[in-house]
DNA sequence: TTATCCAATACGCTGTGCGTATAGTTTCGA
DNA sequence: TCGAAACTATACGCACAGCGTATTGGATAA
């Protein structure tokens, strides 16, 4: 028994088919078939009934194929594990933040955290577009922290850290920065800069529309960066959440009557088989005074 | 990563030395330190800590040793699933009998054989001209019930079955069949077949052709069965093994001076990696009273 | 200081797994 | 019905990876 072969039959067990399994291991079909053949002699039976397109597995190649892939689970941990240890002796945990999730906000919280867990490094990810909490499932990263999503899947930990308010975002010179709250209908004067990459644009856009406050966007933008130096720098306005990460010479300010939020959190796998110091950074996250 | 550095590794976590590794897993000390440097180079860095007598795995080292167990447990699966598979959960033993050896004799034989090792199952084979007990070291068959060759393989364990002379075989019509023992001149009156298959034919040529014997062969054959059909129809003879099956109609006579006789013997895999049955039946093999 | 232990390196060898070419069989479509 | 395509197995030759032996280098123990 090799590797080699290990995968070989798994493909083969996948496609039913040597040709294809061969393609799919990058071998040749020959050699394939050459591997799982002695594969068979040394297990002492046929793994596959050769059937031409009705090929199918045997009894034996049906436990085998179970076996083999216990096997490539041991050997996908094994490649976690060296991915996790590396010179410098620490376990490096991957969290991916949403965008529109401030990272000025974990800078205090992970230097607390580093402190309590020495032996691991932080290694922080935005989180794509297209990505969620199903990147946690899949391996890709040990945490995420991202609002909370309206259904999370069963096998994560979803622990809340904070709520969060939607606020006028302005210049320090603004006229609006002069009030310590601003009005919903005194936003009407201004040029409103869409913060295209926020989540929450659409129920935005709905509240005021809602209140026949109707926000004209003269700019949209899906840089957040971008966005905040044209608010920083002009008459421009634009909302964002209370505790993101601003731009110098950009401050907040409460809207009244506007009483939208969000609940970030932090999701991991749930269960015994998490690494330890992931479970302790969650909560550690979950326990932590964000202010 | 290989299997065989799969289990060189498990033994060195169990030893914490490089030599008394190597020896558990049947190695030189170079070639389990090189498999391991190589093990440590693709997961990128050490396994263990090489301090003399004071030698320690590392954090990595310890999670790999834990996923190489793991896979150790799976493949042991593999070989229990494929010990418990065969037709009717029966391990099946392939066993190849040179063609020239009877297999008539082999009935009793395995069927007590079969008694005593009851998970077993033989599937015989006929061993093919050109093949021989190579394939036993192939793993293409687990034994060969063969002519003892001149110069065995030292990895094959051989074992002596019984010694066979060489007799005549004739219809029991013949005239030849009416003694219980016939002289080797009494043979020149009749056609002889040559039996093409048979692995001491030259030697027996050679005999009676020193006894200013010569044998006109006037029928050859490479099929057993086609030459024992013309002898037990018709006026022809035959030389044969003793034990050898027989057509209907065939009956043997020991030939007075011919003292031509061959060695029969059973040939495994030697060493403690061959199945414990396939041992066990080499060992009732070469205990049986092969009469 | 010398012998022993432990692991690594150098060198040469061989067996194994590879790809290519092809054969044999079955199935499918015209 | 016939030829092409699909599927798997065999034959042949080749390259290289893993092996053992011999030896080196360093540390430890007597």
């Amino acid at each position: 028994m090799e590797l080699n072969q290990v995968s070989y039959f798994i493909n083969l067990a996948e496609t039913l088919n040597f040709t294809a399994a061969a393609r799919l291991s990058g071998v040749s079909q020959p050699s394939l078939t050459r591997a799982i053949r002695r594969l068979e002699e040394e297990l002492g039976g046929p793994l596959i009934y050769r059937d031409g397109k009705n090929s199918r597995l045997t009894g034996l190649g049906q436990d085998v194929e179970a076996e083999f892939r216990r096997m490539l689970v041991a050997m996908k941990s094994v490649r976690h594990h060296s991915e996790n240890w590396a010179m410098g002796r620490h376990r490096v945990l991957d969290v991916a933040v949403a965008p529109t999730v401030g990272p000025k906000l974990f800078t205090t919280f992970f230097e607390s955290a580093l402190a309590e867990v020495p032996s691991i490094e932080i290694k922080m990810h935005s989180l794509g577009a297209s990505e969620d909490t199903s990147e946690v499932l899949s391996g890709k990263y040990h945490a995420c922290i991202l609002p909370r999503e309206t259904r999370p899947d069963r096998k994560l930990d979803v622990r809340p850290l904070f709520r969060e308010r939607f606020v006028l975002g302005c210049s320090a010179k603004h006229p609006l920065a002069a009030s310590d709250i601003v009005r919903g209908e005194d936003l009407l004067e201004f040029p409103f800069v869409d913060r295209l990459k926020c989540e929450f644009r659409e129920q935005i856009l709905d509240h005021f529309a809602r209140r026949e406050v109707l926000m004209r966007p003269r700019f949209r933008s899906d840089r957040d960066d971008w966005v905040q130096r044209v608010v920083a720098e002009g008459e421009a306005i634009c909302i964002l959440p209370e505790r993101s990460a601003t731009a110098q010479g950009l401050v907040t300010r409460p809207i009244d009557g506007f009483v939208l939020e969000r609940e970030v959190v932090i999701a991991t796998v749930s269960g015994s088989t998490v690494p330890v110091e992931i479970r302790k950074i969650a909560q550690l996250a979950a326990r932590y005074a964000w202010n």
